[in-house]
DNA sequence: TATTGTTATACTCTATAACTATA
DNA sequence: TATAGTTATAGAGTATAACAATA
């Protein structure tokens, strides 16, 4: 058995940790950096991620219940009820009655919300653009068609 | 100013929800498959990811400080204490005091953390081998070297 | 029996601030 | 004064289980 020439385990520095061929690592390392970078930005208009994307599906897809938004975006419905209870505060969504069925709150949202998530997504926009300004639009056009193949995993 | 012919706002379902467009939403879904999947795989070996990620750093870098570890992994000195606890409990680190600065913490692997790491190593390609069995190399790694650049907005 | 929204609860992850012992 | 490790504490974010109202 040949061993190494070095006078301690402290002088073996390789030069890239095996971590960093993880594509799960990376991942998590690249989410931090553009969340915090989102949470800067949108901080001033008083978003949350979770709220950003809470109040844009019900401004899409107005009408939508509560159990329907929660798997839209991936959650369980108990976690949405905080959310929902924040947003109808500040006066962006409303909970309805259906008739047909007492017990789902459909969500509507009002015209200040609307008009919050409209300037929240340019703001956005915004951010994503200045954030990502060293990509080509194929680079992003490719990370984002990749990213959408890894989410097709879960399913 | 013309108006479309619908009936409520519940008949607009637009093809794509807004908030597909944004790569920062893409990334956090992404993420959340491959670290539920990592959890389910790891956790047999009783590794969170951030306990995989610390141990595998003090492996291959025997003597890093836990300030050093901390700055490698993004996290504050202090979340690190609970994190360095745990594995030295398990029997895979062994905090070392440093005769030339007795402040400081050396971080040294054990026999059984080096075994250990190696493992769970084995595992989570064998992990993400599985899970990325869709994508042709190519893609692996073009969604590797974007992911990277994505980590060096940050710096 | 099953489902919607809700509450209670707990756990993970992370950050901030203050402490101690060293430098 | 500054730094390394630590402790206390608090705040997100999320999950599970159980409940009332309704189907």
């Amino acid at each position: 058995m040949t061993r190494e020439k070095r006078t301690s385990d402290a002088d073996i520095v390789p030069a890239q940790p095996e971590l960093e061929e993880f594509i799960g690592y990376n991942l998590k390392r690249a989410y931090v950096i553009v969340q915090s970078d989102f949470r800067r930005v949108l901080g001033e208009d008083g978003f949350s991620p979770r709220a950003f994307s809470a109040l844009s599906l019900v401004v899409q897809y107005p009408n939508i219940t509560q159990t329907g938004l929660a798997k839209m975006l991936g959650i369980e419905r108990s976690g949405l009820v905080a959310i929902v209870d924040d947003l109808e505060q500040r006066g962006f969504v409303r909970r309805t009655h259906v008739p047909s069925d007492r017990r789902v709150q459909a969500l509507l949202p009002t015209k200040a919300g609307a008009k919050a998530i409209a300037d929240a997504t340019d703001a956005v926009r915004a951010h994503e653009n200045t954030l990502f300004a060293s990509f080509t639009p194929e680079e992003r056009s490719t990370l984002m068609a990749l990213l959408l193949r890894v989410r097709e995993l879960g399913e």
